[in-house]
DNA sequence: CATGAATGAGTTTTCATTCAT
DNA sequence: AATGAATGAAAACTCATTCAT
């Protein structure tokens, strides 16, 4: 049509997919602080630097917005745990679980937000519990799974290994959210890696 | 106006408190079912059994419902909690540290609603984090703090270990909750102090 | 509960009904004045002098309130065209359809709103055509087998019969709708019988 | 710019006449199936094979584009029928109107969409009668009056004749759109032929 | 006190229309 | 002139809260 018409199409998909980018990393923000009930579309939008409309334009409604904003950086997540665990395949079981946890210490510091919304979504709805942190689970799973091959642990049940692990994680998750800047990704890595093989016993 | 005028006042109150209860135990129900967000007034009324008006009249508003709500639970676990610590008082830390366990496990046994509620409202509203569970906490800080002067922990970081001991717990309560019946009371408590004394390494 | 409780109950459910009435009308009126898709619900509400929350205590939705008063004029003049048929069920064809004219035209006589409104939504979405005017037909044809039964019809196609009888009927109503005081209802009646059975050749 | 310069603009004039026409085309679909108010604009453009933006160029707002599509099938019809009632002239009165009938049923034969929107629109916003079948009007009353001048109706009101005509004629349109394939073209004509000037009576 | 219909502010959602590319 | 994402005014709808009975 024009001497851009090559162009023209990619440089719209890729506008589009920025804003549909910046309304999800607004909506992150809104979600986080105000909580998934007191979130409202407006703001999130007037965040964005958009209208109410534009955020339609990318999301269904609330519902999908929350969805598919969740959905997304538990995808990340899964992509970097997925690389971690590739990357540490030949170590010893203590330095993959060390690799994990440091892993998913990263992705929260700069997902502060995500990780206030997975805090609540992830136990919200009983009726139907959100499967947000499933694949977060599985990577849990096959590290565990690692680790009773390598008879790093004790062959127990392998999901009671892996719940407890990452209710460890989450325990400091928490508690970096409520006293922020108290430990460093390394040191909640280690925290968790000495209690999560060694207990708490003296 | 009747033979038990002496009486009424007292039975108004017991008839009172009854009905504040009950519409307190339909609050749990559909605040756990629904989510805190999705949960309304309407259907707590009618669980309860009783029209709106009624539930007005006993509690200020939503918020002043769900707030009471939680805190008579909470008082609740606390007071078994205060119990079960005194009556295993002299005890090798293991014993206490079971006893403890029991005693969280025993109170949700019969509240699964109220724990539903607990893992959102725990981490909902960063801004004005709730205090719900901070006298269960203290509980878990004064058990740490026996183990530490028994020496029966690390003397590491005591907010650390009662932050653990609670993580492992919260995460054997949502298996349960999301796969009921898999694991008795005992069970839950013994995998939970094993864990957290011994850890995971083989 | 009190002195009036024998009586409450049917007092509330008769100003409920009232004020579902009232706001039928309303909604009557506007949907008329205003067109299918203009009426808006605030409108409706105002007329009706409620707020828009009555409307959606007493209605589902927009369509469940178009509907449910299409719905309730319907039955209206379907229990109207019973009782004439009824009466008139020994005389002469000539009368009993008179009988039958007259009646819908009385009908409309009150209710030019819901005629306004009948007129549009008969042909409006083609989809899903509207039944509303179904029983009515069913009337018409039950006249119709009368006149053939009688002989008093030509015997060609009773369905032919009943919605040319239908569209006479509709053709002086438009047009009473559009010039109104033109004819009585027994003229406009009148003209129906004659056209209907006798045609317009001289 | 080209060879063809000299005739671009007619060649232009001729696109975007027929890009006009396209999108009166896909507009009658549209406001036919889900109804005047439900039709929405994105539809139309995508059934045309268009954006948005290039209905606006065509056509000032929706309004306009209603109207617009109205009138052109509305001319169509009045020059057919013009036509029909120059050709037949001369005939017998009976002749003369079952041409009259006959061009009405071809014309909405090939045009099922307009005559759904006329049905909606011809009763729809009684503030603002539509005057869309205003011009049909007219020559359905200048056939009466032929006919009146041939003594071949009843010299009753030529107002009524041809309301009562339209409307049968009308039945049998509302008929044919909700059982298609019924009766051809022929039959329809004779049908109302027959019964507009002999009536139903035996 | 209980009731439950009424309220209306607050949100979500829609969609005709605009306009930068 | 075509495109289609952005706009935002206008509706629709929700539901905690009130209050007359």
């Amino acid at each position: 049509m024009n001497t851009y018409s090559k162009h023209e199409p990619r440089l719209k998909e890729r506008q589009r997919a920025e804003a549909a980018r910046a309304i999800a990393a607004a909506a992150e923000d809104v979600f986080a602080e105000r909580g998934l009930r007191e979130a409202r579309m407006e703001e999130i939008a007037s965040r964005a630097g958009v209208s109410v409309g534009t955020v339609y334009n990318h999301f269904a409604d609330r519902d999908a917005l929350l969805r598919e904003l969740i959905e997304s950086r538990r995808a990340q997540l899964a992509r970097k745990l997925d690389g971690a665990l590739a990357a540490a395949a030949g170590e010893p079981f203590r330095d993959q679980l060390r690799s994990f946890c440091r892993t998913v210490f990263e992705h929260f510091e700069t997902h502060r937000g995500f990780l206030a919304i997975m805090l609540q979504a992830d136990t919200a709805h009983l009726e139907h519990p959100s499967e947000a942190m499933r694949e977060v689970k599985a990577r849990a799973l096959a590290l565990v799974e690692r680790g009773l091959a390598a008879h790093a642990l004790k062959p127990d049940g392998k999901d009671l290994w892996s719940m407890l692990l990452l209710g460890s994680i989450r325990s400091l998750l928490v508690h970096e959210l409520k006293f922020p800047g108290k430990l460093h990704v390394a040191e909640r890595a280690d925290a968790v890696v000495d209690f999560f093989l060694g207990g708490a016993a003296a």
